[in-house]
This record gives C-alpha cells, sequence and structure tokens, in this order.
DNA sequence: TGGATTGTGTTATGAGATAACATAACAATA
DNA sequence: TATTGTTATGTTATCTCATAACACAATCCA
C-alpha cells in the first residue's frame, strides 16, 4: 500500500459504509466496557485507521486528519495512537513506522505481521507465541507483550 | 543500560581486551568466507557494538565514533550499520531503535528479543519460529527475516 | 591500465516523535 | 451544584532518527 509495486494489495481490504460503522460501533462498545473514552481524535483515528487497505504512517493520518483537509497538530494523532494501542484496537508496525487497526479479536499486546517488501500489505495473524513465551520463562522474564514482524513477499508478489 | 534503572544489567557484558579482540578476528574471517570487506569505519561501529553492555542508539555511536572525541558523520555510521546488518553481525532492534552486536552464531537475519522495560537490557535468544512460519507458508508468504521482540521485565527487575 | 564497482566523506534536509505548558471536559463527592 | 482531582485536548517548539545527493577514493578484474 502506498508504494511502487504493481501487484493488488488484498491482505486486509480497508472498511467503508456500514461495515465501518460497525466497526466503530464495536470500539465504542469495548471503551465502555474498559472504563475508556473513545473521544473524537481517538475516534476520528481509528476510523481512517479502519478505511485503509495497508499501514499508515503518523503523518498520512496527521495530513488526513482533517475532514475539511486541515491536519492535525503531530501530538493529536500520536496521543489517540497511543490510546488506541493500549486498548488494543490498533498496532504499530514497528520496522515501518506505521499503524494499522487491529484484525484479530482479543488480541490483546502481542501482535503478528506478514509484511510483503514488495507491495507494503501487512498481513496480521493469530500469534502463536508458545516456543518464545517459553524460552522467555527459561530466562526468567516477565513478559507484556510479544510484537512479531516477518518480512518477505507475499503470494501476489512472487508470482511476478 | 543507558537507563533510570537501578538493577543490573546482566544480559549481555560487553567485551574488551582479548575478548574482543577474538571477536572481530572472527568478524574479519567470515567478511573474508563472504567476499566482503571489514572496513575501518565498518570494524569501528561492531568494535563499539561488541564493547557495551546493551543496545546502542545509532547517535551514540555517532558520538562514540572518533577515537579522540570527533564525532562520526551519521552517514558514515547507518551505512557501517546497513553493512554489519547485512552480514549478520548486528541487528536493529526496532521498538528500540537501537543496534547490539549478533550474539548467535549463524542466526541469520532473524532474531528474537527480550528486551526490559526497567533496566533497558535486550537479550538475544535462539529463535524458534516453527509456528509463525507455519503460519505464514499457509498464507502463501516468502519468509526472508523476522524478528521478534518481546517486552517485559527481567528477572531482576522483577525482584524490585 | 582503464572501466566498473564498491566504499567513503560531506552537506543538507527529510521523516518521525515528544517535551512542556495552557486550557477544557469530565467524574466524583461533599 | 460548587469544588476538586483527573483525564484529555490544543499549541508551540524542539528533539531524535535517518537518508538524499554528489564528489572523491579505493578496490577489483578483464
Amino acid at each position: 500500500m502506498g508504494s511502487d509495486c504493481h501487484h493488488a494489495d488484498g491482505a486486509h481490504p480497508g472498511l467503508s459504509g456500514s461495515g465501518l460503522g460497525r466497526a466503530l460501533d464495536k470500539a465504542e462498545e469495548r471503551c465502555a466496557h474498559a472504563q475508556a473514552r473513545l473521544t473524537p481524535p481517538r475516534k476520528r483515528v481509528l476510523e481512517l485507521l479502519l478505511q485503509s487497505d495497508g499501514p499508515l504512517k503518523a503523518y498520512d493520518l496527521i495530513a488526513a486528519f482533517g475532514t475539511e483537509g486541515q491536519p492535525a497538530k503531530p501530538p493529536t494523532v500520536y496521543r489517540a495512537l497511543d490510546f488506541l494501542e493500549r486498548l488494543g484496537f490498533a498496532h504499530r508496525i514497528e520496522s515501518l513506522n506505521a499503524y494499522v487497526p487491529c484484525r484479530i479479536d482479543g488480541a490483546g499486546h502481542s501482535a503478528a505481521f506478514l509484511i510483503c517488501d514488495c507491495c507494503g500489505a501487512a498481513a496480521e495473524f493469530e500469534p502463536d507465541f508458545g516456543p518464545q513465551l517459553a524460552a522467555a520463562e527459561r530466562a526468567g522474564y516477565a513478559v507484556r507483550a510479544v510484537t512479531l514482524e516477518a518480512r518477505g513477499l507475499c503470494g501476489a508478489c512472487q508470482t511476478s
């Protein structure tokens, strides 16, 4: 997404219309449960993430924030992203400096991604960190969150 | 390392003296095999990484580069880091924007870290990406490199 | 020995993120 | 329903991290 690649980017198509509405409603609900507030800037950033076909940079969000074209100030967006990450609504992809909405219900603070170096797609998959958590335990670590990023080529980009 | 934490940082003590010399010699050897050149700036950056007790930021390396106190120019260090990562001598820890020497022989381009949010230690451990690689294959991805970063507390920092 | 390749030096600038402080909205409760 | 603590936002400025672009030097190799 947002790349120079000619292939389709089908990893996670962006939401729109009622699908988007439902996703936002669900987020509202989960916030209520968690005694957290999905305030307008937070909701707007989540909306932008959900609408996107692929990972968005912070400054993409900043530029797209205002519905009338006015950008947001950086802290507005970074704060919203912090919130969304804390609640598990979004993930930061470290190796891309980019953000995606969480696609996996109840993934908590751990996430795993398959990132295509050609088309830029980032597919979230169900993390199974069994072996890694076992290794952490052996080393005496108390793990709070795990992120895994696998770089390579998606199916479409291999067949070129 | 470089943190505000009072705990010891025993993850990977830095090398010095003959241990450092041996590690650098080994790197020379591996470069020769790979038809790559461990030029002075590359060797210097590797040396700094090996000497450190913990992850180093790029600008730490830039500041420490000159033996007489003169800093390096950023591209000098970033290029050396690129080289060292390409050859598997160093890893970038994405969630820290920092770099460590590779501690695992033949780890290639994949790496896994246990990162202590208190003392800043980053312990590299032997990656076993079995389940994740299986998931990638099911999704049709061709994986080139995997990095995993587990955040939490090391043993010492839990018992505070 | 000359051309291609790879690496370095240098200047400048682009991208990503946060500190600090003032103000506003909300929630609890007295 | 005024008061107070807490949480969130708005705003300015600045900091950290990383790379583009180009000239020059060293090395490789036909």
